[in-house]
DNA sequence: AGTTTGACTGGAG
DNA sequence: CCTCCAGCCAAAC
């Protein structure tokens, strides 16, 4: 579970994997959430830096959605070209700054904060 | 074991 | 709006 006081072990880092990939996985077509938010429901505040790594590296994120994450300014990943295109196709708008139209995609699972 | 490195974040300038 | 920076934290050096 959280614990904030150690670090990860390796079932952990294992399972926040998972949940990162189930996560996005559940991202609706032409809406798009932050790292911080995946990395907030998976049980890991703080660990947004983690998720971006997660949907990189991790073999299998491919299959994922995971162009449907950006950070929390709304902005696309540094080095990927093909990110905002992905986007755009599926009918998310960008604003004139080329930051994603968060107001109207964010994205947020219904039982989030009870 | 100490330092650097990010698909991050929020705030300052 | 932009860049810079401290805080962040696991992974890679």
């Amino acid at each position: 579970m959280k614990d904030y006081l150690s670090k990860m072990t390796a079932e952990q880092a294992c399972a926040f994997q998972a949940d990162v990939m189930n996560i996005v996985s559940q991202i609706p077509r032409g809406r798009v959430t932050t790292y911080g938010l995946v990395a907030t429901l998976a049980g890991w505040p703080s660990h947004a830096r983690m998720v971006g790594r997660t949907l990189r590296y991790t073999p299998g994120a491919e299959k994922l959605p995971c162009h449907r994450v950006v950070n929390s300014e709304g902005r696309t990943a540094p080095g990927w070209s093909q990110h905002r295109p992905l986007l755009e196709q599926e009918g998310v708008a960008f604003k004139p700054n080329g930051h994603v139209d968060m107001k109207r995609h964010l994205w947020m699972p219904e039982n989030l904060f009870p």
